[in-house]
DNA sequence: AGGCCACATCAGGGAATCCCTGATGGCAAA
DNA sequence: TTTGCCATCAGGGATTCCCTGATGTGGCCT
């Protein structure tokens, strides 16, 4: 209606496989008067073609897409388009996704979970270049990097090898007794190496160091 | 701005923990001329709170909420409010909950992943009084019916609703305790219901449930 | 109406573990 | 030589695991 902007509005391009999200999102961008949904893609093949169809500003892109995924998407799009930037809004937990999404290309990471205003916060921060993440996330990287300066890129670079050892056999289900026994060492020598692994990996539990064994694990078998 | 028929509007609540979601379907519904969304609620304590003072004609409900899951929420709305349907809307598979959902009190299923002129098409049949469940899971209701092949194939479907919570949460790296403060309950009953997981689930020990919750977990936010 | 069974809730108690502090010796880099 | 990481293990209180067993509720079958 109001045409009193039209040469310079950002273009959004919304890339999610719910079309009730993507509407939601593109209300969320066209209320705001600098802001326009140039277009809505529910794969990474549709997003790709109107990469070159729209040369969008910016991209809002979903974790998980039906085949293609949306961090190989990212890889696709920092190779491609290295100029535009990228923020993932995912229902995913970010202390899973966050790291490895930012590694991928992208530029921040906003959970669904949040309110709609710090989506809007992330896109203004990432358009001026800066990179978003929530506080709580910042802290989890930080103290991280902090406890060991890592070149590397994934914090299992940090384990020694025991710990690694320990590390692989949580992930199949190993109980700690189990361990113990498999390496022929004390419980309390597993336990000590248990409680390192929680440090350098920066988790809070018990529970929390297994549920990342066993992710880890998985993956390992993958690749 | 037409306001042309003030008296009969529907009212719809919806209930999502996502204020994008929620966002995206409030406009669905107040673009159509007979339909008013009349409130929005990001938890099933403030969606009880909300009958109260809106008296809605239909929910849309999220299966995974904060706190007290939307299975939860829907049970007590059938005693509370039995004459007001319940439309499930939710990401996860209808595979794996539809059939809950509806054994729960819910009168459809709808995924975010369909278009969304499906949940206007769910929400107007609710509306009659029949239920909505996509053609797909129709027949696969209806053939496992017929084939009398009433016990799944997944030990998973064993699980009760309560015990289903409990093992998405183990899933998510909670611990006991965690568990015991998230659904108010006392940590025995918690741990009463992880002895009959790994009964039902056939599993050794704490280590291998854990293990298991986690690849599970990880591949039902997949689908 | 009565019986049966699944479900959800919780307790007691011994074994295992978690999680903290702290210790020892080895080895390699600063 | 000093510093730091590594691997090993212990003590001890808190928590969880894992067994047995109990209570109430609600649905279903006869």
């Amino acid at each position: 209606m109001q045409v009193q902007q039209p040469s310079k509005l950002i273009k959004v391009l919304i890339v999610d496989d719910h079309p009730i999200v993507r509407q939601g999102i593109s209300q969320l961008i066209d209320q705001e008067p600098d802001f326009d949904t140039c277009g809505q893609a529910s794969s990474a093949q549709q997003a790709l073609d109107l990469m070159e169809v729209y040369a969008p500003d910016i991209l809002l892109v979903d974790i998980s897409l039906d085949g293609v995924s949306g961090l190989e998407l990212i890889k696709m799009l920092k190779v491609r388009y290295h100029m535009v930037p990228v923020l993932v809004l995912s229902m995913h937990d970010e202390t899973l996704y966050a790291e490895r999404a930012l590694r991928s290309g992208a530029k921040g990471y906003v959970m669904k979970q949040e309110a709609t205003e710090k989506v809007l916060i992330a896109i203004r921060q990432v358009l001026r270049g800066d990179l978003y993440l929530s506080e709580r996330m910042q802290g989890k990287i930080l103290q991280r990097v902090l406890n060991g300066d890592e070149g590397g890129l994934s914090p299992i670079d940090l384990l020694s090898d025991r710990e690694l050892e320990v590390f692989r056999l949580i992930g199949h289900g190993y109980a700690t007794g189990d361990i113990a026994r498999e390496l022929m060492r004390s419980v309390k020598t597993v336990e000590t190496h248990r409680a390192h692994l929680k440090d350098k990996l920066g988790l809070k539990n018990a529970a929390e160091l297994t549920r990342f064994a066993v992710q880890w694990a998985e993956r390992e078998q993958q690749s």
